[in-house]
RNA sequence: UGGGGUGUCGCCAAGUGGCAAGGCAGCGGGUUUUGAUCCCGCCAUUCGCAGGUUCGAAUCCUGCCACCCCAGCCA
């Protein structure tokens, strides 16, 4: 699982930044809008900067980039700094705001305003679309754009003071209306906005945009790589425009990559907001969300979502990474980390017929981890097993119990199926079976091994769970393309079993805590709705299953 | 038909002129008190296509093709 070594073209290019540069050290930052919940894409883009900043003996800082007050709230900030931590990463320092440097922005401004490089602009927004021209067509200059700084600098201190209606005027780079690059035909700096600001309040009437104020924000903060996604390349040459005209403190480098997409999710924030408000998931953090916080309740560990993270790379290549990497990730952790146990989901009783008394065993908590330990479960005369692991006749091929045939009970004996009873519609409603004396943790003495292993809890002892299978969200790999998610959704994406019953010390689980139910797969004791009155499990993901697919 | 990008195995992805890593998926086989894990083996004479340069090209040159991004006072 070690993928440290290899290499993508951001190392090479820090590298090659690196040596022999005056600049000692990396510093990277990972600088989200506080609009919305972090995802796995936002995942990838957490691991790209603080891992590189790990490798590189470097900082990362978190930096929220809060210039748009109107789509920006308190409760995302706190949402957002719990799903970084909870990914494995810490920050250097403080939290980081760009709302911090608002006015150092503005001193800038004034500073462009004062060199001729910006001005005012009373274009209305449809006026400037049309002043803008076509990918094709060159733009036309603003009337506006021949004011002199003397008057750029009086308008625009007075959209600072608040004296002018929101939309009647911004403040524009004056570089080129008829370049090639749309980003460079005098963009927008900063518009005014009567909105109350989760971090300045009242303060500012005018707020930057994002062209103007991201790279300052990283020159402030001695960032040295700003590394963003591919739909920022075009405003790359905005980004260096800015950083060669301002007296900022440093120089940082803008390098794109190409954003994680994974099928079978979607990622876009108006999608995911259409799965929640349509109810068909239960909220942000439902566990089939690809949200960190419905990650995180679904079971993944954050050392599997980073490990993901690393092991798809990092290029500049459009792709979709198949959902199954993911999955064998978590698979590849849970495995190695989460403790076996045993839960009966579909229950079919079970007699013992030559169990008088009830019996402890011990049972191994992980088979290739002995330092995991050992638990007790109670064998008792009345069992409960999974109704599919019987049959009254089946083919060798069959490796369960079968009526005159041989399975091993889990952590136990072999047992042998004598007969069973049909209610009235000829269900199979109980099996009846006896222990082969002297198999505990040995093989038949008469050389007639068990056909195959299944899991079993005890009727009397077992505790009743409600037991949540999760599937993917979607029917369709590349949910994202169709302009209805709700169209794609796989209706069975969620099967809640009450019929569970677990072996007694699974109600001593505590949330969040991650168990192999064997023979089904991972299940995580909800983080909200878990308790051991009422213990509810989720499942993270089931355990590869080849016999299901020859069978199919 | 403006500008900026990207094309290496079904899906990701290394590779930077010297003879195509790795992971996922898949397929065989072995071990196994989880049909899991683990282990072994197989899986690109070929790098979007066509030319060219070179002793030698995925890597250099030329031309074509395909796909992605950009015309928010969003980020």
């Amino acid at each position: 699982m070690s993928t440290e070594s290899r290499s993508n073209f951001l190392k090479t290019q820090i590298q090659a930044d690196l040596d022999g540069q005056v600049m000692g050290q990396l510093v990277t930052r990972f600088p989200p809008e506080p609009n919305g919940y972090l995802h796995l894409g936002h995942a990838k883009s957490i691991t790209v900067n603080f891992e590189l900043a790990k490798q590189f003996g470097g900082r990362c800082h978190l930096r929220f980039d809060d210039t748009n007050p109107e789509k920006e709230s308190q409760v995302f900030i706190e949402a957002i700094q719990d799903d970084v931590r909870w990914l494995g990463y810490e920050w250097h320092g403080e939290v980081r705001f760009a709302s911090s440097y608002f006015q150092q922005l503005y001193d800038w401004a004034l500073h462009l305003i004062d060199h001729g490089l910006a001005y005012v602009c009373d274009l209305s927004a449809e006026e400037a679309r049309e002043y803008r021209g076509s990918l094709t067509e060159a733009g036309r200059d603003s009337p506006y754009r021949t004011r002199s700084p003397e008057e750029n600098r009086q308008l625009f201190t007075g959209m600072r003071a608040g004296e002018f209606p929101e939309g009647s005027r911004v403040l524009r780079a004056k570089i080129d209306m008829a370049s090639p690059n749309i980003n460079l035909r005098d963009p927008i700096l900063y518009r005014i906005r009567n909105a109350h600001h989760h971090q300045t309040g009242g303060d500012w009437p005018i707020y930057p945009t994002y062209d103007y104020a991201h790279g300052q924000e990283d020159a402030i903060e001695g960032v040295t790589h700003s590394i963003c996604t591919l739909e920022f390349e075009d405003h790359r040459p905005l980004y260096d425009w800015f950083i060669e005209h301002l007296p900022v403190p440093s120089r940082p480098r803008q390098i794109e990559f190409a954003r994680l997409n994974t099928s079978y999710t979607v990622t876009s924030k108006r999608k995911l907001k259409q799965l929640v408000d349509s109810g068909a998931v239960s909220g942000w953090d439902d566990p089939r969300m690809p949200t960190l916080a419905g990650l995180r309740r679904r079971g993944y560990p954050p050392a599997a979502i980073r490990h993901f993270c690393e092991e798809v790379g990092t290029s500049r290549s459009d792709s979709v990474v198949d959902v199954a990497m993911l999955e064998s990730s978590v698979r590849n952790h849970l495995n190695e980390s989460a403790p076996r146990a045993m839960a009966v989901l579909n229950p079919l009783a079970l007699t013992l017929t030559n169990l008088s008394q009830p019996e402890t065993l011990s049972v191994a908590n992980h088979p290739g981890n002995e330092a995991m330990g050992t638990r007790e479960v109670p064998l008792t005369p009345e069992l409960l097993i999974d109704a599919d692991d019987f049959r009254e006749e089946a083919n060798k091929k069959y490796k369960r119990l079968v009526i005159g045939k041989r399975v091993r009970l889990r952590g136990a004996y072999v047992i042998e199926a004598e007969r069973c009873d049909h209610n009235a519609s000829g269900e199979v409603v109980r099996v009846y079976a006896r222990i082969i004396e002297g198999t505990l943790g040995e093989d038949p003495a008469d050389g007639i091994k068990a056909k195959g292993v299944i899991h079993w809890v005890s009727a009397s002892s077992g505790v009743p769970a409600e037991v949540r299978r999760y599937d993917r969200l979607f029917s369709d790999p590349n949910p994202g393309k169709s302009d209805d998610v709700l169209a794609v959704l796989n209706p069975d994406s969620l099967r809640v079993i009450d019929t569970a019953v677990l072996e007694p010390s699974l109600a001593h689980a505590q949330p969040e805590q991650v168990f192999q139910f064997e023979r089904e797969g991972y299940f995580i004791a909800d983080r909200f709705d878990h308790s051991g009155g009422k213990p509810v499990f989720n499942m993270t993901i089931g355990l590869r299953d080849t016999w299901s697919a020859v069978n199919a």
